[in-house]
DNA sequence: AATGAATGAGACTTCATTCAT
DNA sequence: TATGAATGAAGTCTCATTCAT
């Protein structure tokens, strides 16, 4: 992002040649998974042939370490340029935001699994991406405890607890079929993000409790 | 359960092998994914021959359907049995006994992933075990709401919410270096499962607001 | 068949055991071939345990070897036991009892196939069974010759080419729908084993010549 | 044979390849069965490795289609072929040259055994090619009846009478130590295929009967 | 003598990676 | 730089044979 544009005609094309190839094996990776996604498959799906994904990335896990930094910058900049200017919009926002997308939640679920296997996606993914969003989250609480808008909850706790839910819902929208068809807006609506994040965020701020 | 327990020898062995090899299956499969597990593994860490594993299971999938059915007998068979009295303490305990083990924690990963692929995963898992848990958390909150000990709040979704809490907290114990290290309870003592499941109860039930 | 009956009542019933193996043995081998024939299959043909396949043979290739044997006498005994006393007849006769039935049909294949890998099967099948069927056939015709009711041909010749065509219909016979459903016969019979060796045998017999 | 030659440097070497695979693939087929082919060793034969062998084809059985296609060409294109003028020749053409090649004996005996298992084989061999020589024998009788050559015997018959003994002499030099050591040319000349052409015509043409 | 679970060699097939064109 | 055929290691699965019961 806040690298210079490459400044040759050449260098541009190379560039675009490797969005070209990390946006297929994204597409692939969220589909098969890594192992069972093939070289064979992304390069089709990039339109290049095997041998030139080699010229741009030295093996097939250097594609999904590229694919996870992708991942990594737009997770990170979603929270930050948030806009919201309570924590009862930003908790609604985020649960709506996040994961909006079938491949975005593939792919998280999969970095996560694949982190245990890779030192790169590990660091990219999780140690930069999952664990800046934790800390921004938690700044954000502790300012709305600074402001008096929220009781001085433990605010580790509290951003580890909302990134939970949202890791949570995240795997969850997977499966709605089996685990989505049992719940009904009482206004008869179908279900949104938007609805849930709105639902959700008046659970955690108000609580259960009478 | 039902089952009378095998009577003869020769069955009551087979049983015990069966057994046996599921475990090393879910070992394996729990550090490894189902990919990477290869039957040679599995056979070594069973201490039988590769052979022996396909006396018992037709497909190295089969095996992975094997591992989930016990899974989620396990998984289902926990929540029902709990005695919690009132929704405080269920909270709590949800929170500190779901995925207690790590290979539990990284087993539930991996067959929401393998759902996608395998549509007995999908039903023995997600449709009867998940699906079973939300249904009957969502049960609870109902009888809470009736005693007056919760507002009426949709029951349906409050069982979402914490069941995507859970998920997403088992996904995050995986990581807990990156992740956790930054939080430190206020007493200095190191972090439970049990203060864990206290705390995001007192977070659910009294909610975020002042 | 010459062999005098086993004394004993185990030796008897062991007899019995080894023919029903071999029975078990000819179906699947005839529907399989060798290769793709099963110990497990033939055992569970025969009603037996694969264990107890070996307590009668040594080897799958000796069930092979036992199944050629038996189909040597089989084969042998039927041209000796011809009671045809003219060569029309025997002509005729061989063409219409020789593979009448599909399973010999096809273990005939199958010897002839596994007589190239197989010293015993050679040896049993080709060098005793069939050749002796030739020789036989051969000195049929020097009678006939000697009787003035044959033109002086090589009878070696014409033996071999009889068994020749014998043969190739029992081939052929496998392909009914392909290479026989052209063939009509004028008074719009089926067509049957006995029509059709004699009309072969007249073919035989007076030539195609005008 | 209407296909245009490839044009490019490339294709030609793939169409090379192919023909160099399933060469080898007829070598190992014709010598040792289907089953007992493995893929390394026509591999070996071909001179690639093991994995080559898929860039061509999919499954080990496509290759024996594809060896089965190949010899259904030729053995179709033989008799179509044939300038015989007089049916005196054309028979003893046919046995003359049909089957003069070992692997071509050993080939015929496979495929028919496979057609059983295989419907391609069926096809491309059975149906295709041993139905078409047998419908081109027919149209010859009948040409031969309707200028008097002949008398009037069943065309269908005959030709099926006629390519079953082709069919059985092919069988049988497979075994020509144990089946054909017996016969001995009366001018002491070995034996070959054209004499033995000759030889089996007449016999055909003018019959056994005085 | 009968059983059938255990074995392990070896088969077919896939696929990441290389390299000549 | 792009291509895609070639490679061969490695994976899953089968099955003849053995052997403890």
């Amino acid at each position: 992002m806040l690298d210079t544009p490459p400044a040759t005609r050449r260098e541009r094309r190379a560039e675009a040649r490797r969005t070209q190839i990390l946006s297929a094996a994204a597409t692939v990776f969220s589909r098969k998974g890594y192992e069972r996604a093939t070289t064979r498959e992304i390069a089709a799906a990039a339109d290049v042939s095997e041998g030139t994904l080699y010229n741009y990335f030295a093996t097939k896990r250097d594609l999904l370490v590229g694919v996870a930094q992708n991942y990594a910058d737009e997770v990170t900049g979603a929270i930050t340029e948030s806009t919201a200017e309570d924590i009862d919009t930003l908790v609604a926002q985020l649960i709506a935001n996040r994961f909006r997308h079938r491949q975005e939640r593939r792919l998280f679920m999969l970095f996560l699994q694949e982190a245990h296997l890779n030192r790169d996606v590990y660091q990219f993914y999780v140690q930069e991406a999952l664990a800046r969003i934790i800390s921004d989250t938690e700044k954000l609480i502790q300012t709305a405890i600074d402001n008096g808008k929220m009781r001085p909850v433990d605010p580790g706790l509290a951003a580890r607890t909302i990134s939970a839910t949202i890791m949570g819902f995240s795997v969850m929208f997977e499966f709605s079929d089996a685990l989505w068809d049992g719940l009904k807006r009482k206004d008869g609506q179908p279900i949104t993000a938007d609805w849930l994040g709105g639902q959700v965020a008046d659970l955690f701020l108000h609580g259960l409790e009478k």
